[in-house]
DNA sequence: TAAACATATGAATATATATTCATATGTTTC
DNA sequence: GAAACATATGAATATATATTCATATGTTTA
């Protein structure tokens, strides 16, 4: 009658509803993990990291990621959804930037980790 | 005669060359990709969350996530593999917690990206 | 040592997604 | 307004991966 399908008898109780009590909603949940999947891909990390030196347009962050102007631009596409850059329009070309300071920090967290293994 | 395989005439050269050179190596990149899509998934986010709280059995964790206990023994193997869990057994219980400080931070990062938006 | 139990794992399936190719859109210049 | 150019995008393909199911492994207890 237990609200639980996990049959196990070593299950700590009290340890589990405190912790559910804490948990986040699931929305928020599944927002991280979407957020973290735009980190989760190195042609979106080269992206990411070419911006954090300064402002690009689409042709030179190709130039720099070594890959076609079309994988590029369904990257930033959703770099640009997900609210990590922003774009200015000069002429027909399209310059790009990151949007948001916490880029940096959850790079540099990341690398921190990384040099530390 | 360029060694960019983009034929693009308003290409930054100066610039592109600058942000070239402050490019992590390739191998940098890749690990950084690897280590968020650990964070990109609700499942592996979840149990994250739980261990930020305590150490908990894979049984305590399943009740937690509402999921079978071979889907987060699978997604343990994982979080195992890449250094962000450890664990303990005591008899035919095993107990994980978290194995890295910047794990929270990660996280924390994250949430304030998401809780801006 | 046999049964009960906690956890791990291999294989199969389903789903997500990165890249490529072709082409569309929008801007500038002649 | 036509050609050249920068960027965007739809469709198709290929690849990665999360979950499920069945079962294996290893531990405890009767």
């Amino acid at each position: 009658m237990e609200d639980n399908l996990f049959e196990c008898t070593v299950l700590h109780e009290e340890t589990v509803k405190k912790v559910k009590e804490t948990m986040p909603e699931d929305g928020i949940i599944y927002d991280l993990a979407e957020l973290f999947k735009v980190f989760a891909d190195s042609t979106r990390m080269k992206i990411i990291y070419a911006l954090l030196k300064e402002e690009l347009c689409v042709c030179d962050i190709a130039s720099i990621v070594q890959t076609t102007q079309s994988a590029i631009s369904h990257q930033l596409r959703i770099l640009k959804q997900t609210k990590l850059v922003k774009y200015r329009k000069e002429g027909k070309v399209v310059y790009y930037s990151l949007d948001d300071d916490h880029i940096a920090e959850i790079v540099k967290k990341g690398r921190e980790h990384i040099d530390e293994l």
